[in-house]
DNA sequence: TATTGTTATACTCTATAACTATA
DNA sequence: TATAGTTATAGAGTATAACAATA
């Protein structure tokens, strides 16, 4: 994705943040593909692996992702076998990882692990370490 | 947007990336709305402005956006009346700024300038020199 | 032959409103 | 009363294929 050099909002910090997200965003989902889960897909299964028993609700506070959206997300991971649903009460619902799950969280881990290397590796050294916080602060 | 402590994904760059750009996104269309503008829509203007007689095709090669999806987005700015299409040869056309266009470019940067001091100044000192500086890394 | 502008189309992502059942 | 899950829907953003006209 080459930035031309007279472009005269490469410089401005929201335009930049906003194509290098698209252009990861893009390689990221590419990846992703062969495993046939989207890039909110992957975030998902991380999150209940790394929270035990979370509801649809508060998966969808944490990644930022609408309680209406969420459903049918939950609903193509659990037909793909991913997940299951569990019930906590009559109204609330654990969302826990099956088997397969679990399997396929490791690909996921892989290719993530491998993209989030890649992506850093980009970043000039000098810049690396000031990457992450800065982005940090943007969401507080 | 507040960032749970707890959150596992929060440490990645690629989910860090993600979320930030999503939040300012959301962010400078609100800032927007009142210019009944998009992002994108802002980002033609002050490219135009910039460099003068870009047709169709050039602006989407340097904002990213895909020919035929600049075909409704300029629709709609000539609709407005903020540009106009003027012929270079029977084929290609200029996209130029009508005195209209001229006019809410100038809002447009006025609110531009705003967000993208509010976005730095929500970086701490220490990282942000090294901002923008990363993300064009990412767009080389 | 390659490129410009265009049409049509489809898929993803995101946002909102409203309903029900339950806490 | 507030919350969880859900349905339906609409607005954006993005991507691809194909076409006519022209360079």
């Amino acid at each position: 994705m080459p930035q031309p050099p007279d472009d005269p909002l490469g410089q401005l910090p929201g335009y930049a943040l906003r194509r290098a997200a698209q252009a990861m965003m893009a390689e990221l989902s590419q990846r992703l593909a062969p495993l046939d889960l989207r890039i909110s897909d992957a975030s998902v299964l991380m999150l209940v692996a790394a929270r035990r028993d979370m509801t649809s609700s508060e998966i969808g506070k944490a990644l930022d992702i609408q309680r209406a959206n969420m459903v049918p997300l939950l609903n193509r991971l659990e037909g793909a076998g991913l997940i299951r649903r569990e019930p906590i009460d009559r109204k609330s619902q654990a969302i826990v990882l099956s088997d397969a799950g679990l399997a396929r969280l490791e690909q996921v881990r892989a290719i993530t692990t491998r993209f989030e290397d890649d992506l850093l590796a980009r970043i000039p050294a000098q810049h690396r370490p000031h990457f992450v916080p800065a982005l940090q602060a943007l969401l507080d």
